[in-house]
DNA sequence: TGAAATGTTGGGGCG
DNA sequence: ACGCCCCAACATTTC
């Protein structure tokens, strides 16, 4: 008989399709289940303030479920080397087993937890993060990470996806009982409550994840090509949060789309599948970059951006955190974002180029408010998107191209619902006002535009132009 | 996973 | 009838 065993439970927060939840259960021996709130300042991996709402409601279902199949799931906060170790000891674990997450802090948190585990004789067992393929399975020719996205892409559909395996159908305790805090303790949600929208519009947990999934799959796939640019209506799947938690793993959505677009037969199911999971190697792409350039989260992948001539202004950031900038598009990204805890990928790109290009402000300030704002915060996807966007990171957006919200707002929410149901200031101008490219005209209390539109396009291909002088001049001297 | 500036074409109004 | 101009509409190029 095997001793027992402890699975740590980080962004897998799942019980379907969990490998490392398997092996444990397959041992026999009893398995015991435990999530390890880190400190303060190893929280990049989960989030900010939006992630830790959703964190604490996917943990409370995650611990129902783990009870339903006999199990318990154990909460502790501090240092996860202790907090493991002193864990595995306590239930008389000899082996603890976890999925690897991608973050620049991965090697070494795991490296000390094993040291600690070591000690007691225990080992750690390490599987494959939440991907479609493994970090370092994706190479060109010369044996290097892809750096632009369609030759990854094009590479890494030739891959396999491995099947998900099913939830282990019961857990059996170890012998014994180890203490636990309760959910209140690791004190995940917001003092003052400010997350009645978040509620309204999330279901964080497994099961919402599936729920979601199967939502889409079976409507709004279809039109997923066009759809997925349209914010006014929902036309995206809105996975990205339980993805990020791993309430659902990469695996069963890239089996479940190829499913139920292949064989449905439903019209443009399969199109949009391939869309979708178009979007989904985007994920991957981020991924794998984040893992082969770990530096990636605070620098840039051009080296001469660190010098870039932003003008820092406080009070630009303020009016674009609070979706007060005077440009339709971008407020109401910026307060769907505030009021729910997500926006609209096109939106996120619109709002995005806007501060790194028409405002200048460093794209890590547009990161770090993401971060905390977003419940679907993701350190890869977050990172790579901003520096794709200030056209510093790998496959970068050219440096001349500045979206015009104006324009992005008369294409893609053509009668102007997104913008009315977020900004409802001008709820009652026509959509043609709205996205006016002057602005929609002065009314009430919508403020004026921070900027205008052409002067700000023109600073910013300025700026840049100054930037790639700098670095030929310096290329010559050298 | 843009937008603006510039270039080209073709239809229609008009002298 | 003809040439001229205007200007959409579309294509190309530049940022």
């Amino acid at each position: 008989m095997n001793a027992a065993s402890l699975v740590w439970f980080r962004l897998d927060l799942r019980l379907e399709d969990h490998a490392a939840l398997c092996a444990a259960a397959e041992r026999g021996g009893g398995v015991a289940a435990l999530f390890v709130l880190p400190p303060e300042g190893d929280q990049a991996w989960i989030g900010g303030a939006a992630s830790r709402w959703w964190l604490h409601h996917s943990l409370a279902t995650l611990s129902k479920t783990i009870a339903k199949l006999g199990g318990k799931l154990i909460l502790r906060k501090g240092d996860p080397a202790e907090q493991v170790a002193q864990t595995a000891r306590q239930c008389g674990a000899d082996t603890v087993f976890c999925h690897h997450i991608i973050d620049p802090a991965e090697a070494s948190r795991l490296n000390r937890v094993r040291a600690a585990l070591e000690k007691t004789g225990a080992c750690l067992r390490v599987f494959s993060p939440n991907l479609l393929a493994d970090t370092g399975t994706i190479m060109n020719r010369s044996g290097e990470p892809f750096k632009v996205f369609t030759p990854f892409h094009k590479a890494a559909r030739q891959l396999n996806v491995a099947d998900p395996v099913p939830a282990p159908a019961r857990l059996d305790r170890p012998p014994q009982a180890v203490p636990s805090l309760s959910l209140e303790d690791l004190e995940l949600l917001p003092r003052h409550d400010w997350a009645a929208g978040l509620r309204e519009h999330w279901a964080p947990g497994e099961a919402g994840a599936r729920r979601r999934l199967h939502s889409f799959l079976g409507s709004a796939v279809a039109q997923y090509p066009e759809g997925r640019d349209l914010p006014g209506i929902e036309g995206t799947s809105r996975l990205s949060p339980h993805l990020h938690f791993g309430e659902i793993s990469a695996r069963t959505l890239y089996h479940e789309t190829v499913l139920r677009t292949e064989t449905a037969g439903k019209e443009g199911g399969l199109r949009g599948g391939e869309a979708w999971l178009r979007q989904l190697h985007w994920r991957e792409f981020a991924h794998h970059l984040l893992f082969h350039y770990p530096h990636l989260v605070g620098a840039p992948m051009q080296a001469e951006f660190a010098a870039f001539p932003w003008r820092e202004n406080g009070k630009l950031l303020e009016a674009w955190r609070r979706g007060r900038t005077g440009y339709p598009m971008v407020d109401a990204g910026m307060r769907e974002l505030w009021h729910t805890g997500w926006m609209h990928n096109r939106v996120r790109m619109i709002v995005a180029s806007f501060l790194v290009k028409h405002l200048l402000q460093p794209w890590p300030d547009g990161a770090a408010w993401f971060t905390d704002t977003l419940v679907d915060a993701d350190l890869a996807n977050n990172t790579l998107g901003w520096q794709w966007t200030a056209g510093c990171g790998p496959d970068a957006a050219p440096y001349f191209r500045v979206f015009n919200p104006s324009l992005q707002g008369a294409r893609f929410d053509p009668d102007a619902a997104y913008v009315r149901r977020w900004v409802p200031e001008l709820a009652g101008m026509t959509a043609k006002q709205i996205h006016s490219p002057g602005g929609p005209p002065a009314s009430g209390h919508y403020p004026v535009p921070v900027v205008e539109h052409a002067g700000a396009r023109q600073r910013a291909l300025m700026a840049y132009a100054e930037l790639r002088q700098n670095r030929n001049s310096r290329k010559e001297e050298s």
